[in-house]
RNA sequence: CGGGGUGUAGCGUAGCCCGGUUAUCGCGCCACAUUUGGGAUGUGGAGGUCGCAAGUUCGAAUCUUGCCACCCCGACCA
């Protein structure tokens, strides 16, 4: 295990700031909370966002856009929905700057104040509402199944690269439905491909649950998550699929004729992950090392580095490496050449390290004799020598070895973090001592997972999906329970 | 908004307590040479409103006051 992940929380959170700069992922912006994602990072994301696109494609929704502004009006139409998200809003209350009168630079012009407010969205139900109203009159216009990729902004007051940055990237997922169970069928759906999303293709194990009232998304009947851990023992909420029943349907007055030519409102659901995924995949894999990035989704699969003395033995090289490249490419495996002069192949290695490219290839003249060269893979720093003969098919399945076993190594870490306590001294314990996830007894109530939050600094995860009923009795209150569920810590 | 901390070159810093020539060092950058199998070496060079403003003083990175920004911890949260 890492030193910096046993360490003290503050040398964690340096940690990781510094390597997701340092790996060059992103960094902090001029302005307060935001980031700039490099080039590095939003490859990362686009790969990210392309499965997920195809995915939702392929279960039959399209991608559309609403606007970034939303009527202050239309946030208070939802009374949950306001509360949760009136904190965190930025306004837009004028359109016009103008020169100061005084001569010192530039003001917002008074003159300029708007009639009505506009919310930067924190989240786009209402504005897509709104709209939906125009687009739903009868049962024949259901489903409707959009999608939009766009930004949002909470502003929040402690901000952290990737985890919770004022403004951040995201997909929203708004869906319309002639039936409740319709509608639940599609928030199962969609939580369903985050989860097979996080442990297919970031190699990140996840629990699937239902959130408590206190968590719950604000407007939503139901909220569904997929919850990771982190190396450091937190637990972190990498994607969210909410059933918002007939909320939203009733707060924009939007209704459907049945067949039977019966009016009723719509049933709605929305789904959501962000680039919050990103931070997740940082924390669930690094090392001392650096980043450790699943072959699935890695920018840069492949990296070849040239070792060599002089223009005769790089010209060979050079020959050697680009017929290998075709083979890789050819076998749709993204590969980098660095054969930068102005870096020693050392540099490149530590370089290449720190920014989690899952296979490194190291090519010299003495390899060439031999017809091999050095194959490095990341996940757990090993070096063999392999033959150049066949090397591509050797690499693809080096690629997907790694792949399954990064995803084992934090299978192994989750499986063995969930922990059963019984006693509120054991819990606390736990919680300090082990961190993960405690598997606990809780009397269901609002009040008591308030105390417990202010006790422990824990909150509930999730209930699992499945979770096995079992009599029992609240850590805290001691009142009857039914079944466990999960607590933690948490990002 | 509370607690703690930091602002000096692209980055990291010394100097501040105890005011005094041309602001220290390392990394990085530029040029040349030698190098290249785990973060090279030498020589030369460029790069600074010492966070901002006012004050004290013959003289301020250094002392005083005010302000600003950022980071960490807490409350809030995808």
């Amino acid at each position: 295990m890492s030193k910096v992940i046993t360490g003290r929380e503050e040398d964690y959170s340096q940690w990781y700031n510094d390597l997701i700069i340092k790996a060059g992922l992103a960094d902090y912006s001029a302005v307060r909370g935001c980031m700039v994602i490099k080039p590095y990072g939003f490859a990362l994301w686009e790969n990210m966002r392309d499965q997920l696109d195809k995915r939702f494609k392929e279960t039959g929704h399209q991608n559309a856009y609403f606007p970034l502004f939303i009527p202050k009006s239309f946030l208070s139409k939802e009374a949950a929905h306001v509360e949760g998200f009136a904190k965190e809003c930025a306004v837009v209350t004028h359109y016009r700057l103008k020169n100061d009168p005084d001569g010192k630079g530039i003001i917002v012009d008074p003159e300029a104040k708007l009639e009505e407010e506009l919310i930067v969205r924190p989240t786009s139900e209402t504005i897509i509402w709104n709209t939906y109203k125009t687009w739903i009159q009868s049962y024949r216009d259901l489903p409707l199944l959009i999608n939009q990729w766009a930004n949002v902004v909470r502003w929040e007051m402690r901000t952290r690269l990737f985890l919770r940055t004022t403004e951040f990237l995201w997909q929203e997922g708004h869906t319309a439905h002639a039936t409740a169970h319709e509608a639940i069928d599609e928030t199962i759906q969609m939580l369903n491909i985050y989860a097979e999303f996080a442990e297919e293709w970031m190699a990140m194990p996840v629990i699937k649950g239902v959130k408590s009232v206190n968590e719950r998304f604000a407007g939503a009947v139901d909220t569904y998550c997929i919850e990771a851990l982190m190396q450091d023992g937190k637990a972190l909420q990498a994607g969210t699929s909410h059933f918002l029943g007939q909320n939203f349907a009733k707060a924009f007055d939007v209704k459907f004729s049945d067949k039977e030519n019966k009016l009723d409102y719509v049933w709605a659901t929305s789904w959501g992950v962000s680039t919050r995924l990103i931070g997740a995949l940082v924390m669930a894999h690094s090392d001392d090392d650096g980043l450790v990035l699943p072959p699935k989704l890695a920018p840069i699969q492949v990296v070849i580095v040239p070792i060599y003395k002089g223009d005769e033995q790089k010209s060979a090289i050079d020959e050697k490496v680009h017929s290998l490249m075709a083979e890789l490419k050819a076998l749709g495996i993204s590969v980098k050449y660095d054969d930068d002069d102005s870096r020693r192949p050392g540099w490149k290695f530590a370089e290449y390290e720190m920014k989690g490219v899952p296979v490194r290839i190291a090519v010299g003249a003495r390899d060439l004799e031999k017809n091999v060269v050095e194959v490095a893979r990341r996940d757990n720093k090993t070096k063999e020598t392999i033959s150049i003969d066949g090397l591509a098919e050797n690499i693809q399945n080096l690629l997907n070895d790694i792949q399954e076993n990064i995803y084992n190594k934090a299978k192994t870490y989750l499986d063995g973090n969930v922990t059963k306590a019984d006693t509120w001294e054991e819990f606390l314990r736990l919680l300090d001592e082990k961190g993960g996830f405690i598997s606990a007894h809780w009397d269901g109530t609002a009040e008591t997972e308030e105390k417990i939050k202010e006790l422990s600094k824990a909150t509930i995860r999730c209930i699992p999906l499945n979770n096995p009923k079992e009599d029992g009795k609240c850590i805290l209150t001691g009142n009857p329970s039914i079944e466990r569920v999960l607590f933690a810590r948490a990002y």
